[in-house]
Formats: structure tokens, C-alpha cells, sequence
DNA sequence: ACCTGAACACCGTTCAAGT
DNA sequence: ACCTGAACACCGTTCAAGT
């Protein structure tokens, strides 16, 4: 069949394409329809030829990014796989931390469904009951989503670097004593400590 | 000394009354400086005056709103004392999820300096090392914002109702085989269970 | 000393018109 | 069939002018 009407400039593989661009190049609080237009040499208003609007391009990109996201091999041991599916997201959610609020509009898309898959069944295979399984990959999630949030956020805001009040020095002794561990244990990639310390808590002891 | 030029219409406070006023009622998406002035029947840029700017207004409503946020009592058993802390917390953010954002960048303020002190001295009383001690606080500290934040972003987009296609359930056995156990997993309010487990994997056991 | 109005550089999105 | 331009209802913030 003869194409007809007016040929396209760009697919909506391009917008998504320019969309990544721009994130990539300037953060995701650059990301506007306007934003990509002009990188595109278009009207703000082509875009919506392709797309339906800013949030379902949103999801385009969390499914575009998510191929960098791998399944790993199964492996015999339950913990050495939770905590490898756990590191392997971990890992992907810093380089990308806006999809941690794109991830529940989007329906937690069928794209990264296996992390729940293989964690839950991971945890069954270690003897937990189904109810358990669920609640223990909910809480290993939790944990992994707080842990990518602090880091981002203190990123953004470093700590300042003027001494604290007089005052607030006696009315929190711990505080001071320990400032140093409490800055080390921030700083550090501590992730694998924590998730560590929470599987310890989840799974049966052998 | 007498007041000299033209009288104040508002101060300071009046401001920030103002902003929690609309986020109580709107939400933290509707507060703008000219939201905030059109509920002090003023001009947007009357705000200057008594305000930086956005970001120190969030942070002034954040110190607002702390005082909500009552230090409990400190008690003999280490465990309780945290549990006690986290729980306190972990309510009030639900109640103010939009904190969790403000709270770097406000360089976690001395107003809630305490929920650092208490709970890293109460890990140090239960015999941890202070370096164990500072890390125990920040895992325990990523769960609770992991447990906030998911909670809150799920609300924004409860899930589908659409049964999955035929081939996803193909791909995700255990998925589907413990839907109903995730499902109820997500809607409970499982903290407590988290925080539990956490701890047991990060204090030294009897 | 405090407030206002116009302006600048943004934003998502609708709707009618052009090619 | 696809794209554009003007428009609407927003946003934070600067700067000069008013009272």
C-alpha cells in the first residue's frame, strides 16, 4: 500500500531516542516535551504525533533504559541470588534514579518483572513460606529503594561544612562523638552491608 | 524606636501559615509562591520580603511541621527505644511524605537532630562498636525512607486491575502462582515486620 | 520599609489552521 | 497524515517603580 499523506519527520522510537539524549546530557529535571522538540528541530506540539504526553513518555524511557538492566544466571544458592539480583538493580536505579518515581505509574512494567520473580522464588527455594517470600522481597525492595533515595538526595545537597551551635553540641553528645563514623557510614557504599545485615534477619539460619 | 516606612500587611510566620495551609489542603504539588500569595491576597513577589525563596520556604515549613514530631522518652531496652523511634518517624513522614525530599537539602535540620542521637546511642547501649553503630542507624534509616516512599508513589498509581497477557504468566510462574501473597505484602502496613527483621540481622542477639 | 506590575524565561497541553 | 502557531493557564525570579 502507497504511503499517503504528509511523510513523517521522526518515529516515536525518535522522540524516546532524543528523550534519552537529554537526560543523559542535562538530568531528568531537563526532561521537557519543549526540551525534546528542540532537540528534534521540531514544534513542541509534533511530539504528540508520537507520543501521548510527557508521562507515557516517561514510561518509554524507563522500558528504553531497562535493557541495561540484565537478568542474571540462576545460581544454587537462594542468598547468592537475592543478592546479586538486589546489587544488579541497585547498581542500575544509581545511574538512573528518576525511574524510582517513574517505576509505580509505569505499573511496574513486565520489562523488570523479573526481579520479583526470581527474588520471591529465590526465597521460597530457601524454605520461606509463599506469605514470607512476599514480604521479605517487599522489604528487600524498601531497602533498595531507600538506600538509592538518601544517596541521590545527598548528592544533590552535600553537607555544609560549618560547625554545629554551642548548644546543639551538649544537647547531642552521640551526635558529636561520632560524627566521624556517622559521615564514613554516608559516604560509603554501604548497600551490601545493609542488604547483609536485613537477609540475615529474613532468612532461616541454617 | 518608632516603626519607620510603610507597615508590614504580614510576617515571616504569616507565610509559612500560609503554605502549610495550601499543602494540607492541595497537596505539596499545588504550593507555589503564587499560590501561597493568592492565599494572602498579595502579589507573588510581596513573599520576597520576608522569604528567600521556595526552597527556604519548604525548609521553614519543614521546621513548621516538625513540631509535630515528639522525641519520646528514652527507655532501658535498646531495641524498644529504636522500634519506638522508627515508628514515631515513619508516621509522621506518611503524614508528610514530601519531607523526605526537603530534608537534605535542609541539611537535616537540629530540629529532628534527636532521631540521629537516640537511636545510635541506644545500637551503642545494645554493645555495638561505634562505627556498627553509625552503620546501624543509616540502614535502618534507608528502610524507613524505602518503606515511605514506595508506600506513597504506589498510591499515586494504584495497580491495574487488567489480568496480564498469556505470556507474561508463561514467564513469571511464581509471580502469578503468589499474586495474591504480594498483593496483600504491598497493601499491609508491613514497617514494623521490616524493621523487625532488620533488626534482628543488625543487634547482637543474647 | 514594604508592596506592586511588568517582564523574562520557562512548563504541559488544546485547538484551529496549514501543507 | 503530519506538523505549526497562537493561545491558555501555569511556574520562579529580577528589576524598576509606587506608596
Amino acid at each position: 500500500m502507497a504511503a499517503r499523506g504528509r511523510p513523517a519527520r521522526f518515529a516515536r522510537h525518535g522522540v524516546v531516542a532524543a528523550a534519552e539524549a537529554v537526560v543523559r546530557a542535562e538530568g531528568i529535571a531537563a526532561l521537557s516535551m519543549r526540551r525534546v522538540a528542540r532537540e528534534l528541530g521540531s514544534s513542541p506540539m509534533a511530539l504528540y504525533r508520537h507520543v501521548a504526553g510527557r508521562d507515557e513518555l516517561l514510561g518509554l524511557l524507563l522500558d528504553h533504559v531497562a535493557r541495561d538492566l540484565r537478568r542474571p544466571e540462576p545460581s544454587d544458592d537462594p542468598r547468592r541470588t537475592i543478592t546479586r539480583i538486589a546489587t544488579i538493580t541497585h547498581d542500575w536505579l544509581v545511574n538512573n534514579p528518576w525511574a524510582i518515581d517513574v517505576l509505580p505509574a509505569h505499573r511496574m512494567g513486565w520489562s523488570v518483572a523479573w526481579i520479583v520473580e526470581d527474588t520471591v522464588s529465590a526465597f521460597l527455594s530457601a524454605g520461606l513460606r509463599p506469605a514470607a517470600a512476599a514480604r521479605a522481597y517487599e522489604v528487600v525492595w524498601q531497602h533498595l529503594v531507600g538506600e538509592v533515595t538518601t544517596r541521590h538526595s545527598r548528592q544533590a545537597a552535600p553537607p555544609s561544612d560549618r560547625p554545629p551551635a554551642p548548644g546543639h553540641c551538649a544537647a547531642h553528645p552521640t551526635l558529636i562523638a561520632l560524627a566521624d563514623d556517622i559521615a564514613i557510614a554516608r559516604a560509603h557504599d554501604q548497600y551490601l552491608h545493609g542488604l547483609s545485615a536485613l537477609l540475615d534477619g529474613l532468612m532461616p539460619r541454617p
